[in-house]
DNA sequence: TAATGTTCATAGGCTATGCCTATCGCAATT
DNA sequence: AATTGCGATAGGCATAGCCTATGAACATTA
């Protein structure tokens, strides 16, 4: 057995498919094939039943492949530490952001963060919620900020912010008679949402108190910013988080109001491994952001 | 980073010597050497100071580790599952033994776990507590009989029976005339003990209510035959524990009398790795053992 | 039905890793 | 000054793990 052999099943397991499994870990597809039948013939079980239709994970292939995570995570740790004992606030820290954060919040902590934690390598990264947990998983990225508490055990999480919703509508639009906007005001057939996995839809809908289906709603965007300028283009009305205004309320051709709902926002986090040994330095890059927070939102506590 | 490099550092830290770590690993002390250079070079941190005099642990080498250990006890399960899943009962089993059961328990429970059990390949082995419990953190030992419940976090155990306190004494030695000994009753300069290092030593001294310094008991045997063996010699009289008489209260030469005292007896336990993943197996094993104890002692619940 | 595509397995060759024995260098002890 | 004990170094060998090229089995498409 070897470290890498972990990661090849543990490939595999979430690919169901040798060669995008190979591909994630960077090996040719023949190499991790080899690999995978030499562990199972060294343990002496299949771990997936495989032929050239599908790749199924057998019951034993499951529980090893969950014990193959809980050791890659130990085994991530042991990197982690040296890299913090070489230096307490150096190395490398990967940050991963969800898209409806990431251009309105980086460029207000990144400058701090320099002069704070000059040694540190800051990386970011950008994607959707349910991949950045994937990817904390993987320990390619050793924390992430989300709009959403953690529901996995091996996660946990400071709360750093609450950030309340904004509504934009065209300033022809009835909506600007009405002094404090409810989300009971708002026509739900000229609500305007971003695509399917990005939280932000999730969350609008949800306080809009929406069961959309998916297909009912044919026209979507991929960012906040496009979502306005569609706004600007007369399409319909949306809602943005507060950051996504910067403080800006007043946009060409549009009006902009804070939700009057009580709840009509949503808290943030710093998200990471339960087992990510460097705690303190989570603390002091989320101290960082909160020192450092744009207009419209409040720091928790 | 290697499976193998963890179980090298594990081995230096325990023993503080390379020579004795590269035995314990069976590779030669170049190997070793080699590769924990390689480990540290790679880590980019010193896990050892060392020099011609003494191999010192850092404080990043203590934490690194530890989470070897973890990893190791994590891989350790992934092959013990695997054997598990080829054979449910079967596989190998090790368990250990301190040396005041072993030769009275084993024999009684043998032949029914063939019976219970026969496709399980079950291993004795027979060492003190102390070194019981560091082959059960190495993933040498799957399980132990021991005397003493488990004090450390990483262990569990089940109480499998109550084992009371004999004495031993000559046949003409003045405590023939008492028809209920305590231990108050007991010459303390009399009493015969096992070596240092035997739990049973300690519990007799404990329920003698002595706290012996160890030059002062010159006397010392390292079996309980032996011990009753020097009573039969006339050499004192000696405490032991119920299956050590194996039923018969007659010897030739000496008396035995069970203690009276409350509380003069011991507990026993199997004892395990909380994250061993047999646990069913433990519970049966445990289960074939309380059906089959010697007379004299009286099984849990 | 034949051609094409998809997917995992096999074959053969190369390189780097990990192991060994022999030996060195240093310091403490005799 | 010689001996002993310890970890480090040197050099050589076997093999584990990687690659590319190709095969075999099945499904889909022309």
């Amino acid at each position: 057995m070897n470290i890498r052999d972990l990661t090849y099943i543990r490939a595999v397991a979430r690919f169901k498919h040798f060669g995008r499994a190979a591909e994630h870990c960077h090996v040719s597809q023949p190499t991790l094939s080899g690999q995978i039948k030499k562990l199972e013939t060294e343990l002496g079980v299949t771990l997936f039943e495989r032929d050239n239709r599908s790749v199924r994970i057998t019951n034993v292939g499951k529980d090893i492949v969950a014990l193959a995570d809980n050791a890659l995570d130990v085994i991530g740790n042991i990197r982690t530490l040296a890299e913090t004992a070489r230096d307490p606030l150096g190395g490398q820290f990967r940050l991963g952001f969800i898209p409806t954060i990431a251009p309105y919040l980086v460029p207000h902590f990144v400058r701090q963060s320099r002069q704070a934690l000059p040694e540190l390598r800051l990386n970011f990264m950008e994607d959707i919620t349910d991949r950045l947990i994937e990817a904390l998983h993987d320990g390619d990225l050793d924390a992430a900020i989300l709009a959403t508490p953690p529901e996995d055990s091996r996660l946990s999480a400071i709360a750093l912010y609450d950030e309340p919703f904004w509504v934009i509508y065209p300033d022809a639009h009835k909506l600007r008679m009405i002094d404090a906007i409810h989300t009971s005001d708002l026509p739900e057939d000229e609500l305007l949402l971003l695509t399917e996995g990005h939280c932000f839809r999730d969350q609008a809908l949800d306080v809009c108190k929406i069961n959309a289906a998916p297909e009912a709603r044919a026209i979507q965007a991929t960012s906040l910013s496009t979502l306005v300028n569609m706004v600007v283009a007369g399409q319909g009305i949306t809602l943005v988080p507060a950051m996504a205004l910067a403080g800006q309320t007043a946009i060409g051709g549009v009006l902009t109001q804070r939700l009057s709902d009580h709840g009509a926002s949503r808290r943030i986090f710093l998200t990471y491994r339960k087992t990510f040994p460097r705690q303190k330095l989570l603390d002091m890059i989320g101290g960082v952001i909160c020192a450092n927070l744009p207009e419209g939102v409040q720091p928790v506590g």
